[in-house]
DNA sequence: CGAAATCTTGACCGATCTCAACTTACGTGG
DNA sequence: CCACGTAAGTTGAGATCGGTCAAGATTTCG
C-alpha cells in the first residue's frame, strides 16, 4: 500500500485559494490518510489504488475555518494529521462542540448523501492535512464497490446511536450525571489503569456538555472533594472510584 | 405493484409467540408498506418483487413492546398501519421519547448494519401491522441493488442530522426555545394555515423535549398570555405569532 | 357512567447560569 | 529564555429556571 505514489493524489486541490497545499512528505503519511480509516481499510490494492486517484490533498492551518454553516459542501474530508473541532450553533447563537476529529476520523458526511448545505462549522485546531473526495467520486466508487456503502451504513449507525444517546442524556441526566460518564467513557478509550487525560479543554468540555466552564470547574471540585477523582496537573485526572463516581 | 401476491410476503412470521400475524387484507395495503417507504418508492416492479419475497408481516396490539434495550435485533421494521413509539432510557433510568413512527417509517436500523443490540425501545401505540426484512436479506439485497445504499445513506444523513441538532438543542437551549421550535416544525408540516394539532399528549411532548408535563403546562400557558399562541379544544393550538413566538 | 390517565396550578427548593474578580497557564516576540 | 499579554480556569454571590410534590380539574376510554 504503501507504493502508492504521490503523484496520484497531489494533483490540484478543490479550494483555490488562502489553503497551502500539501507538500508532501514521505509517501506512506499519504498513504495513511486512506488506510487509516476504517471504511476503506478492508480494501485490495486495486480498490486502494484507484480510490486514492480521485483523493487531493490540502492543509489546513491552526484555526482556519475548513467548511462553516450555510456552505454548499460536497467533499468528504478525511483527517490526515492534526485536530479539527466540530461544532455548531443553536437558534439563539450558542455554539455546542459536537465533536472533535482526529487522524483516520472524517466529516463532511452529513452533506455528501443528500443535496443540502452545511449545518456545522468544521476548524483546525492546529495545523492539520485533510485529504478530499468529491461527492460524485465518492458514489461512483460506492455503485462499483458496495461493500463500502455497508462500511459507512454501519459508520452512521454507530454515530447516530451515540448523538441519539446524546440526546438522550441531555434530555434526562444533570451536569454532574453526564460529566460522570463522560469520565468513564475516557476511562473505556484511556491509556493508564486509572488515569485518564482529558481530549479537550476544560471550557471545550463544557460546550460539549451543554454547560458553562464554571460549572465543569465546581463539580470536578466536587468530585474530588467526595473522593471519587484526583486532578493532577495538565489534563489529567486519576479516577480513584469509577463505580462511586458513576452513581454521582 | 398492486398485483403482487399475498403469497409473496405471507408465509411465517419472524416471531414465533404471542403476536398474530398480519390477516392480510387487499394486497394494495400490503404493497403500501414497502412502496410508501421513501428508501425504496424508486425501485422498478422486479425489484419491487424480489424485496417482497422476502418481507414478513407482523400485527402488534395496543401497548405491545415491538423491541427492547439489550434484544438482538437484526430486522429492520416499516410500519404499515398505526403508530410505534420509540424511546430509551437513560443511565440513571429516566425515559425519553425520540420519536414515533406513522406508516411508510422504519425502524431498527441501528442495530442492521452493525453487530450490537437495540439500545432503544420500541412500543405500538396503537394496533399496528409492520412489515420485516432480516439483516441478511436486505444486505445482499444492497450488494445487488447499490442504487439503494445510496438512499438509506441519504435518509440516515438526514437523521443524523436532526438528532446531532437536537443535542445541540438541548445542550444550549431552555424549555421556552426547544418548545417554541418544536411548535414552529409542527407549523412546517403542518394542515391548517396557522393552527397545529400536536402529534402527541403533552406528557410524551414533556419527555420529548427532556422536560415535565407540569413545564409544558406552564410554558404554554405563558405563550398563551404573552399572545403568542391560543389553545384550542383537543391538542390544537393556533398560531398568533409565529415571528414573536420563534424569539422567545 | 366511572376509573384511570392526563392536565393544570400553586408552593417550594435545588441545580445551574450569570456576573465579577482573581489566579494560573500558555504562546509570542524580543 | 524570559516577559508580557491573552486565554483558560477558579471561586464566590446572587438570580433564575425548572423540577418536585401535592391537590384539584378535566379528559379519555372501557
Amino acid at each position: 500500500m504503501h507504493e502508492i505514489k504521490n503523484q496520484y493524489i497531489e494533483k490540484q486541490g478543490y479550494h483555490d485559494v488562502t489553503h497551502t497545499h500539501h507538500q508532501g512528505h514521505e509517501s506512506a503519511s499519504h498513504a495513511s490518510c486512506i488506510t487509516v480509516v476504517p471504511i476503506f481499510n478492508h480494501l485490495e490494492g486495486e480498490q486502494m489504488e484507484e480510490i486514492m486517484k480521485v483523493t487531493k490533498s490540502t492543509s489546513f492551518k491552526k484555526g482556519e475555518v475548513i467548511y462553516r454553516e450555510g456552505d454548499i459542501s460536497d467533499l468528504l474530508y478525511i483527517v490526515s494529521k492534526g485536530k479539527i473541532r466540530i461544532y455548531r450553533l443553536s437558534e439563539s447563537g450558542k455554539e455546542q462542540l459536537v465533536r472533535i476529529l482526529n487522524p483516520g476520523d472524517f466529516t463532511g458526511e452529513l452533506a455528501l448523501f443528500r443535496e443540502s448545505i452545511q449545518e456545522a462549522y468544521a476548524e483546525a485546531m492546529s495545523d492539520t492535512d485533510v485529504c478530499m473526495i468529491s461527492r460524485n467520486d465518492l458514489q461512483e466508487f460506492l455503485l462499483k464497490y458496495p461493500t463500502i456503502s455497508l462500511k459507512i451504513l454501519s459508520e452512521f449507525s454507530n454515530r447516530l446511536e451515540t448523538s441519539e444517546k446524546q440526546t438522550t442524556r441531555f434530555a434526562t441526566e444533570k451536569v454532574d450525571t453526564r460529566l460522570a460518564l463522560f469520565l468513564a467513557e475516557c476511562m473505556e478509550s484511556g491509556d493508564g489503569p486509572m488515569e485518564i487525560e482529558l481530549p479537550m479543554s476544560k471550557k471545550d468540555l463544557a460546550s460539549y456538555l451543554g454547560t458553562t466552564p464554571e460549572t465543569i470547574s465546581r463539580k470536578l471540585a466536587d468530585l474530588e472533594n467526595e473522593g471519587y477523582i484526583k486532578q493532577k496537573s495538565g489534563r489529567k485526572i486519576e479516577i480513584l472510584d469509577l463505580d462511586g463516581l458513576l452513581l454521582v
